[in-house]
RNA sequence: GGGCGAUUAGCUCAGUUGGUUAGAGCACUUGCCUUACAAGCAAGGGGUCAUAGGUUCGAGUCCUAUAUCGCCCACCA
């Protein structure tokens, strides 16, 4: 027998194991159709936080429906080895351990960076346990996997066959402090504080100047011309003429470039074509020199004459200083900008001329633009908005940089000797080849994670059964790192979209609707909350507090709330499990029911609907609500109460135990720990309640008529007792029935004293169309009764009026549908019928 | 500058193709230790759905503006 509490601890002891070691969730039934969703891959950076759990949760929720609807479900499970992040934590670690990380070889570096994927691997998998994913272990990958380095090594060789890989000279966004290129997304803007510096640039032989405004004046040593707008009146006579770079005290002509524009600053700009992609668009159709003034660690380089070793911000400093000795400086204007900061280390971004490898996009966007126009083709997003965040990325994107100056990637399979490249799967078999030191960008394998998983570029049994993916689970500010290239790379690898369906979530914020983050301090563990509340209760809250694609507070009294719920259905549970005892199989026969019986058969019928509904449109929240309001409100408070007049038929009992199976069935993908365990102790069960079937609607089970008239008595018990309630009226009230409708059951649940006759005391009707009872009770009638007496007639009147109103508008009775009109005349009826017997 | 979302009860949020008198949880009021559950039961109070127009027999829902908050993208010499 069940305890009177819920107890989480016990309740999730163990479970994850046996599910695990019965092999639960291994996929390869060839007898059943196939189901795919891949995890996005966690880092192995961490442990996973409240978003990780979210996002798992509704992964499993749709796979262990789709388990249950009979689907061959494959959960394939893995890791990202997140480059830069891991690199960086790899390196701080090294040097607390007084070990200077760059010192090391790149293969004896490497052997620490996997030491420390093994530890964050396995803490990785025990929080995967603690949440219950319904991963198949057996398929678990790795992104720097042999196969996945084959699939990465295939595309990358493929596409620059094609010409879609290129390695050029460009300005690229570079981050000093983890020393690499990043691609654009890679970079996070934020409003910072600088200002606007107006220098003198001096015309050759004159004593007049430009006036030329920068935010960035240390970069003047890579300056090679200042520009203004062809149109400009007020330069247009100094064109061709020459300036003097101030401190350099070399000469640079001034050109005429449309990139100047009229109305900004002072209308010259100062063109630094290594340090900034205008300017190298601007250098490059004037042919200017490009001159790089800093080293990779962001310091002043030799360009920088004196300021050389300086960082970027002292230089600033004393330039400005000096300039302003030599009254070169006219003003300082403060001013706040955006600042490109790296997503990972914050390091204030570089533009930076560089020779990297890239990736041409425009082909690769179109193909999904036109793909996504295709409703059979598409990647369908829920909800659908985020499909315009994707074309739009898509229409505006430009070529991605994905060298990476690391060690922790995936080797670039490049080879140089001289000015010759060989790009291949081996080195070149002659002597003299040197290997790119570079690695890909991180995004360059997650890109391909649905289909190398399943043994891309080989064409694998699994690749054919489960791709393209069923459906893929991501939050909103994962669409252009990965989604959006996931969609391109499967397009133009496998010729099909990577997933069917795109289920977008928001994101975890605290009570007051912040970011969670390390710095605020305000991150909650999602193993914290496990421990305190369960797991079941997370995963429930996680799931079912908020629509598709919104933000989700998290909150731990809705958590709490939570856990309530799952200790009703304990006790509802408990309920059922001491009254069947001696329940068999034999007993369990639903005929010879009773009208209540049907009642809740047939709700819960229309229950199964509309949640199966629901769930097949990942409206996980109304699955959330309805399930609630059935159990709590129909099953418990309702049948569960009524069901202990009759707990002797079999018919009851069989009823109680089907209505609890399909509720604990409904409600095991959301909680599978609890149902799992309530489940084996049902008199008649399966193995395992996921290897049960899905509830389904029963069309033996339609029993509208009956379920009416159980609702009017259910109706008018709550009214009885509202009028008991509002009047004081105690246990000892006689009750007259004043027709021959059949009242046993609400004589039980009432407790009422029957007499037959009228009494000539206090008297109070009640009635609805199907019972009519009157109250009589000893008390004295106060002022405050007759009041609320007459509340209730005036709004009787006017809902009674209002009803009128509509039932006499030609419009409403010609154009709303028939069924809403009759129970619009139904309820006026009725209400008449209940203002009559109040006047009496 | 372009796009998206939000605005509904004291708080956090639902509200499916327009359909009666807008729901839930928490909080609040009143009465109950009724043998599944007091972390519960029963009954109740509380919202002119951001604002202004429009379409419609009928608008929280559709259309057009506006306001406030938030997010994304682009630009920022």
């Amino acid at each position: 027998m069940l305890d009177k509490k819920y107890n989480h601890l016990e309740v999730e002891k163990d479970k994850y194991d046996k599910w695990v070691k019965n092999g639960y969730f291994t996929s390869g039934d060839l007898s059943k159709k196939p189901f795919c969703i891949v995890i996005p891959p966690p880092n192995v950076t961490g442990k996973l936080h409240l978003g990780h759990a979210w996002d798992t949760t509704l992964q499993d929720i749709i796979i262990r429906y789709k388990k249950m609807c009979g689907y061959d479900c494959l959960w394939l499970p893995g890791m990202d080895h997140a480059g830069i992040a891991t690199q960086a934590k790899v390196d701080k670690k090294l040097k607390e351990q007084g070990i200077n990380p760059r010192s090391l070889t790149r293969e004896n570096w490497l052997k620490y960076a996997w030491e420390w994927k093994d530890e964050y691997a396995l803490n990785i998998h025990k929080q995967w346990a603690k949440l219950g994913l319904a991963l198949d272990y057996s398929k678990e990958r790795f992104t720097l996997d042999e196969g996945l380095s084959d699939a990465v090594k295939y595309v990358f060789v493929t596409l620059y066959n094609k010409g879609l890989i290129y390695r050029g000279e460009r300005i690229i966004n570079w981050d000093p402090v983890a020393m690499t290129a990043l691609s654009n997304e890679e970079v996070v803007y934020k409003d910072d504080e600088g200002a606007f510096y107006h220098l003198k640039y001096m015309i050759e032989n004159s004593n007049d100047y430009l006036e030329v405004a920068t935010t960035r004046p240390e970069t003047l040593f890579g300056d090679t011309a200042v520009a203004v707008n062809p149109n400009d009146e007020r330069y247009k006579h100094l064109i061709g003429k020459n300036v003097v770079l101030p401190i350099v005290n070399k000469l640079i002509p001034i050109i005429a470039d449309e990139h100047a524009d009229m109305d900004f600053g002072t209308g010259v700009v100062k063109i630094t074509p290594a340090h900034d992609p205008n300017d190298f668009e601007v250098g490059n159709r004037h042919n200017l020199e490009r001159i790089i003034v800093m080293n990779p660690d962001a310091t002043m380089n030799e360009k920088a004459g004196i300021y050389k070793g300086l960082t970027r911000e002292e230089c600033r400093e004393k330039l400005v200083n000096d300039l302003k000795e030599k009254n070169l400086l006219i003003k300082i204007e403060k001013m706040v900008h955006s600042v490109g900061h790296s997503e990972r280390t914050d390091a204030v971004v570089e533009p930076y001329l560089s020779k990297q490898w890239f990736v041409k996009m425009r082909p690769l966007a179109d193909r999904v633009l036109e793909n996504q126009k295709d409703k059979d083709k598409k990647v369908n997003f829920v909800p659908q908005r985020f499909e315009k965040v994707m074309n739009h990325w898509m229409e505006i994107t430009y070529d991605w940089c994905i060298s990476r100056q690391l060690w922790w990637g995936h080797r670039i399979p490049a080879w140089y000797k001289g000015d010759e490249i060989y790009v291949g799967y081996e080195a070149p078999k002659e002597e003299g080849w040197v290997q790119d030191n570079d690695v890909l960008d991180t995004w360059f394998s997650s890109a391909l994670w649905p289909f190398s998983t399943l043994g891309f570029p080989k064409l694998t049994d699994d690749l054919k059964r489960y791709y393209p993916n069923n459906v893929l689970v991501t939050g909103y500010d994962i669409i252009p790192f990965w989604v959006n290239r996931m969609t391109f790379q499967g397009l133009e690898f496998t010729d099909k979209r990577p997933f069917k369906d795109c289920l977008i979530h928001g994101l975890i914020r605290d009570k007051e609707g912040r970011k969670m983050s390390k710095s605020l301090g305000n991150g909650v563990d999602p193993m914290d909350v496990i421990d305190e509340y369960g797991c079941d209760s997370l995963r429930y809250f996680l799931s079912t507090s908020t629509s598709p694609g919104m933000d989700l507070r998290y909150d731990s009294e809705k958590v709490k709330s939570t856990w309530n719920f799952i200790n009703k259905l304990w006790n509802a549970s408990r309920f059922c499990l001491m009254n069947m005892e001696n329940f068999t199989k034999e007993d369990y026969k639903l005929d010879n029911l009773k009208d209540i019986d049907k009642w809740i058969l047939h709700k819960l019928n229309n229950t199964i609907k509309d949640v199966t509904a629901s769930m097949e449109k990942y409206e996980f929240n109304n699955v959330g609500n309805t399930l609630y309001s059935f159990i709590w409100d129909d099953f418990c408070d309702s049948y569960i109460e009524l069901s202990k007049f009759s707990l002797d038929d079999k018919a009851t009992l069989s009823t109680l135990h089907y209505v609890i199976e399909s509720i604990l069935k409904m409600l095991h993908p959301f909680m599978p720990f609890v149902t799992d365990e309530i489940y084996s102790m049902l008199p008649i069960h399966d193995e395992n309640i996921i290897l049960s079937s899905y509830p389904v609607y029963n069309k033996d089970f339609e029993f509208g008529e009956v379920a009416n008239n159980i609702e009017l008595m259910l109706d008018f018990i709550r009214q009885y007792r509202n009028i008991k309630a509002e009047n004081n009226i105690d246990k000892s009230a006689l009750v007259k029935l004043n027709n021959n409708e059949d009242y046993t059951l609400i004589i039980k649940m009432l407790k009422l004293n029957i007499i037959d006759k009228e009494l000539n005391i206090n008297k109070y009707n009640v009635t609805n169309s199907k019972y009519d009872v009157d109250i009589y009770f000893e008390k004295e009638v106060t002022e405050q009764d007759l009041l609320l007496k007459q509340k209730q007639i005036d709004s009787l009147k006017s809902s009674i009026e209002r009803r009128k109103k509509l039932l006499s508008n030609e419009g409403y009775i010609n154009k709303a549908p028939k069924n809403l009109v009759e129970s619009e005349k139904q309820k006026l009826k009725e209400e008449e019928v209940l203002l009559e017997s109040l006047l009496k």
